[in-house]
DNA sequence: GCCATTGTACTATTTTATTAGTACAATAGG
DNA sequence: CCTATTGTACTAATAAAATAGTACAATGGC
């Protein structure tokens, strides 16, 4: 891998959005560990060959949101990990079975095989067994 | 469940990805049946809430992709089922990897453990085991 | 033949996403 | 103090997505 992210210009969802996806995803699966700096915004820009505005739109985004903290004529830094509503009840595991079928229904439709797809979760899930570090609330509406 | 399909105004997938994403998803999982009839373009158009312009683009793409088949007068039919590229090989494995890591990600962002994801997943698999299809829901008619 | 239904094609408009460029603000280092 | 670096805050311009509306084309039922 070139970079830390990947994007794909030719992904349907929105450039700031992939971003923003990878760079949670970069933290919860641990390649972005606590109080690690990310690229700068300008260099990551560049990095990506996108624009540096849509950078720190994401960054400021993620800080918004806890997971990332900025400081002026330093750089940017994980926080805390991603932290989700976590709402509790039959909303919350509809929530899962939706969000499950549209990944398996995704890898079904890229050639994948339930056994394969089952596989990999097994393996990935494997590596970092529990860390659904608790509830942390921030005041947003 | 009030129609076939749900969007989000607010995902930042753009609503033709979306559907286009839900009709797949639908197909896959066998809630839609080979040769079955979708809903009319304004049909569903009004049902989502979204224009019949996005709707039929939607179709349109389905229909280059050999999934649907549109005829005038009568409607939108389910034609064959989504078929992946299915490569072989490193890339394969690593797009697997990938998509397995995002599904991950976002869950974990909504606050679910790898625990409660890999049991859903593997409730999900269990489901439709080898198949991706094959089971055809009884409907009334 | 008539006509309602369905998909298709087009134009126009608004909103959102992305880029480009410039300028300013805070921090660290010499 | 000076300056390079970093995040931040704008404005402007372009591209993409979504809506609204109208019209046309093919099909099937009568």
């Amino acid at each position: 891998m070139a970079s830390l992210f990947a994007l794909d210009a030719h992904d349907p969802l929105p450039l700031y959005a992939q971003l923003e996806r990878a760079i949670k995803a970069a933290i919860v699966t641990g390649r972005l560990g606590l109080e690690q700096q990310l690229p700068t915004v300008r260099q990551l820009a560049v990095d990506l060959k996108i624009n540096a505005n849509t950078v720190a739109r994401v960054y400021a985004e993620l800080e918004a949101q806890g997971i990332l903290a900025s400081r002026r004529g330093v750089g940017t830094f994980v926080k805390t990990l991603p932290a989700g509503a976590s709402s509790t009840g039959v909303k919350r595991a509809q929530q899962l079975s939706d969000l499950t079928e549209q990944f398996l229904a995704e890898a079904a439709g890229r050639g994948f095989t339930s056994e394969e797809v089952l596989l990999q979760v097994q393996r990935l899930c494997a590596g970092r067994k529990e860390k659904p570090h608790g509830r942390r609330e921030k005041k947003e509406s």
